[in-house]
DNA sequence: CTGAAAGCGCTTACAG
DNA sequence: CTGAAAGCGCTTACAG
C-alpha cells in the first residue's frame, strides 16, 4: 500500500541514493531540476519514508517519553503543554504514559520507552529511583526528573526560592490582621518542601506571633487530605487564615470551609501554593503563590534537548522566584 | 551499546532464528531447556529486540495516536485516562499530541502519525475532516472521531440520549418553582447539540411556560463565553435559573453569578452538561448532567481495537443514557 | 557526479 | 529439528 523509496526512484528515473540524499538534505550531488522533480513525485504520491527503516539506521527515534502519575493532574499537564511546542520545533515527538504513581508501572514504562528507543524521558515521580537510574541515565537514555528533589539530579536541580515568597505571603496575611493562622503541610514522606513550612514558622516568629501546634496539620498533598485537614483546623475557633503548602490542599481547604458554612476570604483567608489553573476558576478566588510556569517549561525543554545532545554533561542548578501578587488577581 | 540478537544467539550457542522464535513465541522447535537458557541470557543482559527492526518486518507499530486540542482540557484527558488501560493491556501504546484546534496542525499531526505508522488515530476535533478522511481512514489508518457528530462516522456514531435526561433536568427546575429559566447554547457553528436546546424548549412548552427570547443566549462553548452570556442573562430580573448546554459554559456561568454578587443555587440555579471533574470541586456545587464516562471509555477502546483488526468493517451506532441525579450529589 | 551494493537488526520461508 | 540466507525499507561508504 505505502510506496517505497525504490518506487519513487524509478518513477523519477534516478537511483534510491539520489532520492534519499534529496529527502535528507545530504550534499549537493543532484541538480536543482532533479531535486524538484523528485520532490514533486514525493508530493504527488504523498510519500514518506518508512519511519522504522530510517530509524534502524539513523538510530534516532526523535521520541521523548513522558511518564506522569495521572494525565488529569493539572500541574503535570500544564507543564507538558508548555514543553511540547519547543520540543516539536526541534523535531521531537512527545509520548505520554501514566504510571498511577506505582513504582512497578514506572519501571515498566521506562522499559517500554527503552524499547521504543526514546531519546529522553521526562519523569514526573514521587518515587526514589536514583538506584535504578544512576546519573540520570536509564540504559543510556537521559531521564529528566520532575520530583521535588527526591532523586539525585545529574542534570541539575531546580529551586523555586519558595521561602522568600512564602514569607511575603504570610506577612501579607499578618498585615491584614490575622494572628491565628493555620498551616497544612506535608507529612514528609511523600514530599519535601521544608521551605514552605519554614516560611510559616519564621514569619510568625518574626512578627512576634507564637506557634500553636494545634494550628499545624501534616498530611498528604491531595484535595481530600486538604479537606480533612481543614475540618480539623476549623475546630480552632480563633483561627482566621490557612496557609496550604500545595494547591490541592488549598482546593480541599476551600471546599471544607464552604461546607462548614463559612465564607472563604471573609471568615477564613486561604493561601495556596503552585498557581494551578483551577484556583482561578473557583469563587471566591483563592490566593496562591505562583510557579513561573512559562520559564519553568522553557527550562525543562532546554534541559531535555541538552541531555540528548550531551548525556554525560552535568547541568547546572537553576533558581526561580515564585510569584505572589498582594493585590487582587 | 545495545546488544543484538546475533550476540544473544552466539552467547546461547544457538542461531538467531531460534532466539527469534523463542522471543516471539513461534512454534515449538526448541527444547524447553534451550528456551530457558536463551531467556536467561536475555534477562541477564536485559536484551530487548530493536523496536524498529522488528516493526519494519512486522509492519506493526502498536502505536495509537491521539490528537486533542489541548491536553489540559478535562473532557479529553478524562477520556484518554479511561481508554489507556484497556489499550495498554492489548499491547498498544498511546501517544498524545495537541492540535490547538487548528486544522493545519490537525493535518500535520495526522501526517506525523502516519509516518510513525500509527495503527489507529483517536481524534478529538471540531473540524470537518470527512473530506480528508473518507470512511474514517487516513491513508488506510483508521481514525476514530470524538467530535459530537461533526464528521461522517463509518465506525459508528455515539448518541447520548441527551434529550430525555435534559428534559428531566428542566422539569426538575420547574418543579422546584422556577418559571424564568435561561438557556445558554451553541451558536451552531462549532457544535451541534440540538437535543440539548430542544429539551429546554419542549420542557417549557410542556409545562405551559412561554418562551422568552431574552432568556436565550447562543455562543461558543468556553468558560469565557459562559461568563459573558450569563452577564447578559442576569440583566433579566425575573430570571432565577440557567440551563447551560456544556460544562465550560456552566463554569463561566457560576463565575459570573458570583461576580455579580449573587449566590449560586440560591439566587440562581445552574444546570450544566457533561459532568466534568471540576464541577465537583467548586462550591457551591453545580448540578450537571453526567456523561457515563466509564462506559464511554470502554466503547472507544473497543472501537479502536475493532477498527485496527478490521478497518473496513462498519461499526454500529451506540446509545447511552445521560445521568442526572435529582437529589444531592 | 552517479548508482550498485553493503549493511542496519530483525523475521521467516526455505533448504538441509 | 536446525540454521544459513533472503528480505523488510531505508542510508551511506564506496567504486566507477
Amino acid at each position: 500500500m505505502k510506496l517505497t523509496i525504490r518506487e519513487i526512484a524509478s518513477l523519477a528515473g534516478v537511483s534510491t541514493t539520489t532520492v534519499s540524499h534529496i529527502l535528507n538534505d545530504k550534499g549537493q550531488r543532484f541538480s536543482e531540476e532533479i531535486r524538484e522533480k523528485v520532490l514533486k513525485i514525493v508530493e504527488e504520491h504523498n510519500y514518506s519514508p518508512n519511519y522504522f527503516a530510517s530509524n534502524i539506521i539513523k538510530n534516532k527515534s526523535r521520541l521523548i517519553g513522558v511518564i506522569v502519575p495521572d494525565i488529569t493532574e493539572v500541574f503535570a499537564s500544564t507543564l507538558i503543554n508548555l514543553i511540547r511546542k519547543p520540543l516539536n520545533e526541534e523535531g521531537y515527538n512527545l509520548m505520554t504514559c501514566e504510571s498511577s504513581s506505582s513504582l512497578e508501572e514506572e519501571l515498566a514504562l521506562l522499559e517500554r520507552y527503552r524499547q521504543l528507543s526514546a531519546e529522553a524521558i521526562l519523569m514526573f515521580t514521587s518515587s526514589k529511583l536514583s538506584e535504578k537510574i544512576t546519573n540520570n541515565r536509564y540504559h543510556g537514555i537521559p531521564v529528566v526528573f520532575i520530583d521535588a528533589g527526591i532523586n539525585d539530579n545529574y542534570y541539575g536541580k531546580i529551586f523555586f526560592n519558595e521561602y522568600d515568597t512564602a514569607v511575603r505571603a504570610i506577612n501579607w496575611l499578618i498585615k491584614k490582621g490575622h494572628s491565628h493562622i493555620g498551616l497544612i503541610t506535608a507529612n514528609d514522606k511523600q514530599h519535601a518542601f521544608p521551605e514552605r513550612a519554614d516560611a510559616y514558622y519564621d514569619a510568625l516568629a518574626a512578627n512576634g506571633l507564637s506557634l500553636n501546634k494545634q494550628y499545624v496539620v501534616k498530611t498528604e498533598f491531595t484535595i481530600e487530605k486538604g479537606y480533612e485537614g481543614t475540618q480539623k483546623l476549623l475546630q480552632q475557633e480563633k483561627l482566621t487564615a490557612i496557609f496550604c503548602c500545595d494547591d490541592n490542599l488549598a482546593l480541599g481547604c476551600y471546599q471544607a470551609i464552604y461546607d462548614a458554612g463559612k465564607v472563604v476570604n471573609q471568615d477564613i483567608d486561604i493561601i495556596g501554593f503552585d498557581g494551578v489553573e483551577i484556583l482561578k476558576h473557583i469563587r471566591p478566588k483563592v490566593k496562591t503563590l505562583h510557579l513561573p510556569f512559562g520559564d519553568f517549561g522553557d527550562l525543562i525543554a532546554t534541559k531535555i534537548i541538552t541531555a540528548i545532545a550531551e548525556p554525560l554533561k552535568k547541568q547546572p542548578d537553576t533558581y526561580f522566584n515564585m510569584i505572589f501578587n498582594e493585590g487582587e488577581e
